[in-house]
DNA sequence: TGTATGCGTTATGTATACAATAACGGAGAG
DNA sequence: CTCTCCGTTATTGTATACATAACGCATACA
């Protein structure tokens, strides 16, 4: 088939890259379920080559895993695994932190955090938030840490902690879409914005050993109220990653 | 041409992989250097579909960059990208123990773990230590450092850890050898093995926060002594993987 | 002499054909 | 009725051909 409708916009490879994470984190892929690469080239639009050099990035990027015998699977989490992962993702940021910190920071480089900080403030003085502020302050929140991350200004670390992030529940979108589903979701949100001013005000004082612990603290309120919300199951359609729980966490 | 030779005991990607990694940290391929995939294949023997899957995995291991008009080219690591990897890996590796420390840990899981205490025990008895007895211990210690990782029990944290030791200067191996360099080194190896002792002690007696203390000052102290190493700068050919140094830093 | 433009060469991105292997199903024997 | 073996089929692994974009060089014009 000559036919083939090519865009010629974005490289194919990242194409099926994205359109395949697509298809995962909706779940229109199961945990466990193989990945058929021709399936894929008919969904994706994209040829066997760069369908492989995508699944190659995800397997990577830990969505996938290698069959033995060959080919891909979706991988299955536990409920033990996204917490770790999350707990994992703190300690990297506290590092991140403390570096930063450490390393000392001009206020020019601190504003866009304090511009978030104040974003999020006017957000969180409604009660209770709506569905777009909600939605408004998971942007602000991802663009915090994202920025916070980039102020350790140690590329291995940055790279590190954007893998951590891959996995969905990991990434702070994720696990603030995952406390949401708790009836204390506001207050849970105070308490964060809490700890995001804590840890400028640790770094322009250049307490590392600070910055370092409230950032750890933020991640294990996160596990917990994760905890909380698996309990009350009927709110996780909320977080459509969580598909990614294998059903024996059931 | 038909008649390539092909070695059927191991699949082309890992073949090409495994050759290509060899050539970047042995130096053949220079920091910066841009990898053809024409010469590639030429000095692997796979072909360029196996070939570029290899490209893939060692850019997502951190080997490799992405140029972004085309193609791959080899990373170059400032000293501080180095150290920061250490630390990162302590501070992983910190994470490991103290989740071994509080979810506990058979006497029979911790076995191996003192088996590879006492084999190290016994090479630092020879004073001065041989080139083999070294050579061992190098073995011993990365083994050491895997087996406390498994005691973690976190899958998320395992393949983290693994990732994070992809660049071969933060990995076990590597560090220890970089200290090598040193004149006291000896002395440097007895302080790592009583840092051993500890974490074991620790987690032996479920105390976390004790367990990751002792991992990251073990990981800063490989940070310090590596600073010392890189300004002998005459005894670092032992780890060819510093080839990676960009040489601004010198 | 310097710069800009155009053409040619080379390398990468993509598609597809071919080969090998693993999984699945059916048939036959115990 | 069940288990095993063989054949078929489907899917992955590999190779290569083709398309396209980038780089460099040369030439012409300012």
């Amino acid at each position: 088939m000559a036919e083939r409708e090519v865009d010629r916009s974005v490289s194919q490879t990242v194409k099926a890259q994205l359109a395949l994470r697509d298809q995962i984190l909706s779940g229109a892929l199961r945990p466990g379920e193989r990945i058929s690469e021709l399936q894929a080239v008919e969904t994706t639009g994209a040829s066997r080559t760069p369908v492989r050099m995508a699944l190659v990035r995800l397997e990577e990027e830990g969505l996938l895993e290698a069959i033995p015998s060959g080919g891909f699977m979706v991988k299955a989490f536990s409920e033990r695994d996204i917490s770790d992962s999350i707990e994992l993702r703190g300690t990297l940021e506290g590092l991140a932190a403390r570096f930063a910190a450490e390393r000392g920071v001009s206020a020019r480089e601190l504003e866009p955090l304090k511009e978030c900080l104040a974003a999020i403030d006017e957000l969180l003085r409604q009660v209770p938030i709506s569905i777009e502020a909600f939605s408004s302050y998971v942007t602000l929140n991802a663009r915090f840490h994202a920025l916070l991350t980039e102020l350790s200004r140690s590329p291995p670390l940055i790279r590190q902690i954007d893998r951590a992030s891959a996995l969905p529940f990991a990434s702070p979108s994720g696990f603030v879409m995952a406390q949401s589903a708790l009836p204390e979701a506001q207050q849970i949100l105070i308490i964060g914005q809490e700890h995001h001013r804590v840890v400028i005000d640790a770094i322009e004082n250049r307490e590392g050993a600070r910055a370092e612990a409230i950032m750890r603290e933020h991640a294990r309120l996160a596990v917990r109220n994760l905890r909380l919300a698996l309990r009350n199951r009927t709110h996780l359609d909320l977080l459509p990653a969580l598909a990614l729980i294998k059903s024996a966490t059931d």
